[in-house]
DNA sequence: CAGCCGGGGTAATACGTATAACGTGACTCG
DNA sequence: CGAGTCACGTTATACGTATTACCCCGGCTG
């Protein structure tokens, strides 16, 4: 009781297993009658017939499968990245194989084993380095999301335009009011979170102070980062910039805990405009980043570069949402 | 300059292809001699050699990949459950591969041709309706995520211990003194959802009010299912049970803008336990689900039924995580 | 009537791998 | 010294599909 194939169907239909494929494949523009397309048809669906993928990949020399490496999905971030991919890959007849160490922690498994099947691209963030690795040795076809673009080795990047929206976010607090700056950044190493450091150093002029402080990515370690930073007596910050929304919700927690009024007496800043933007309160002011955008920009420049067209295009537009979390600076304590 | 095949190894080394397979697939216990096996991987590497996945699954007859099916990967939720079962497949050797219309709105493509890969297997979840029917046409081995275990046409059924759930969140609540309840429930029609609330209006006794309100699952909607709940005159409620930690994150703003309390003016618990629960303030009082078991023991059970070994597993615990959002029950208003 | 054409289909083949079936020398043992 | 036995490989084949090259036959043309 096994599947059956083309040549059941073949043999079922009275016609050869030729033709079966020709049929459906749509590829009879007068090569098979109308009658006998028909039958042929009728029999596949009769007999319930699927195409085996492994042998019609085999044939072709090609899966129409692509594999994303991300760091892990539970970053709604991420997800949507993925979900972005997904469906300009589906639009095209194409797959998304997910690296499958979604956690970022595990062994560095070799992804192309791991990915079960041939692949004909591959879509990476620069925030998974250790899978990165991995791929470098082999000759597929790269796409690289947030990653520095003067690097080698992909035939393509996509970009968010991080420093422009550092740019907002600083003109919009400088307008408010801010000078002494804190920013609340990511203690994982890539390009990105480089690009938008460097961005609000340069973009905060003279008269401003600004001090740095590495958390992990979780609501926790924003929490302890946050009471560390604001313990220390002199220059308390008036302001917060978060590398991502859930260290900005953990950086309002921490300055409540610690009797502080968010806006009045401390303005936070987020980044990613995730669902807890929203959901938190005050709702978060944040730079808004298309994820799906990047996911099927990151899919739309694989398929490109797999028709051999170079592909290139300009870094993807990010806006700042004012929502709740930012407000006017308060008024300097006076002096002694 | 293609990529090299097993026979390109074995004219490199001098060997015939039936002996690369062999000593690549650790199958020769006594068949290759040390030096040619050791000779053999050698060149292998040399060349860069991957073994071609679409031809090994065709010849093998078996792709050692799963299909997932679930709504959205943008749900927490299931984000962790991918990221259980990936971890559990990838110990076997086996993928998992997403149906790709994650977003739940795509049409009913064909998952299998979509998936663009032989599958060995089907992982459901029982929210992702729309796939489900296309599913029931073929034969795959069949592994439902949070179904009704009589419902017939799975091989396997892993479930979570819902009911129970719901008890932990009513005897909580009850023990805080609270009478009058407000069900906020999910939109969408699932086994699940349905068997909470049969739970909670079973275990809620007499001399206890209950009203149920449905809602999406998104802040916004909870917002105006609860403004709509509340606004209503008579027999407000004092503590609210959520199907879902977003919807309870809702809850609470809406509460907060209707000038109650949270919980001293009213209780709210919520479901799942996401990272959101943590985030917002007050932290979540809900009932932790063990997400990425779920998927765990869903790859774990698919690959027991691919070996042939019926599985059954009693439902997966979960336990209610009392945090801040749930207190005593407010005194009544004193009779007119 | 020979030749030709074109519609309608078929036989053959290759994709790259895993494995069953089959040598083949050298060495051992009775 | 002939028959086994080993250790070490090799030859051949099948998996299911897509596609190329070919074939057959009726009708039309010169």
């Amino acid at each position: 009781m096994t599947r059956p194939t083309s040549r059941d169907v073949a043999t079922a239909a009275g016609v050869s297993q030729a033709t079966v494929s020709l049929v459906l494949g749509d590829k009879w523009p007068g090569r098979v009658s109308t009658r006998t397309a028909a039958l042929v048809r009728e029999t596949a669906t009769r007999l319930g017939y699927r195409p085996n993928l492994a042998a019609r990949n085999l044939r072709l020399g090609s899966t129409r499968t692509a594999l994303l490496v991300v760091p892990a999905l539970t970053n709604e971030f991420f997800a949507r990245v993925y979900t972005g991919a997904a469906r300009v890959a589906a639009e095209h007849g194409f797959g998304v194989v997910l690296y499958p160490s979604p956690d970022g922690t595990g062994p560095a498994r070799d992804p192309f084993a791991s990915a079960r099947a041939a692949l004909d691209g591959v879509i990476a963030s620069s925030m998974a380095a250790h899978a990165l690795q991995a791929i470098g040795g082999d000759t597929l076809p790269l796409v690289m999301l947030d990653s520095d673009p003067r690097a080698g080795g992909a035939a393509a990047h996509v970009n968010l335009a991080m420093a422009d929206g550092m740019r907002q976010v600083t003109e919009h607090l400088l307008a408010l009011g801010h000078r002494h700056f804190l920013h609340l950044a990511s203690a994982v190493d890539s390009w990105t979170f480089d690009t938008r450091a460097e961005a609000l150093t340069t973009l905060l002029g003279p008269g401003t102070e600004l001090r740095t402080v590495r958390s992990p990515l979780t609501a926790d370690g924003a929490r302890t980062a946050m009471e560390a930073a604001l313990a220390a007596p002199l220059g308390r910050p008036t302001a917060v910039v978060c590398d991502d929304d859930i260290l900005a919700a953990g950086a309002c927690k921490a300055a409540r805990r610690l009797g502080l009024r968010v806006p009045e007496d401390l303005s936070v800043t987020g980044f990613d405009d995730l669902a807890l933007a929203t959901a938190v309160e005050p709702e978060l002011t944040t730079v808004h980043l298309p994820a799906e955008r990047v996911g099927e920009q990151g899919m739309t420049a694989l398929l490109a570069v797999l028709e051999g067209t170079p592909w290139t295009a300009p870094d993807i537009p990010v806006t700042l949402v004012v929502r709740d979390s930012t407000g006017p600076a308060p008024a300097p304590a006076p002096a002694p």
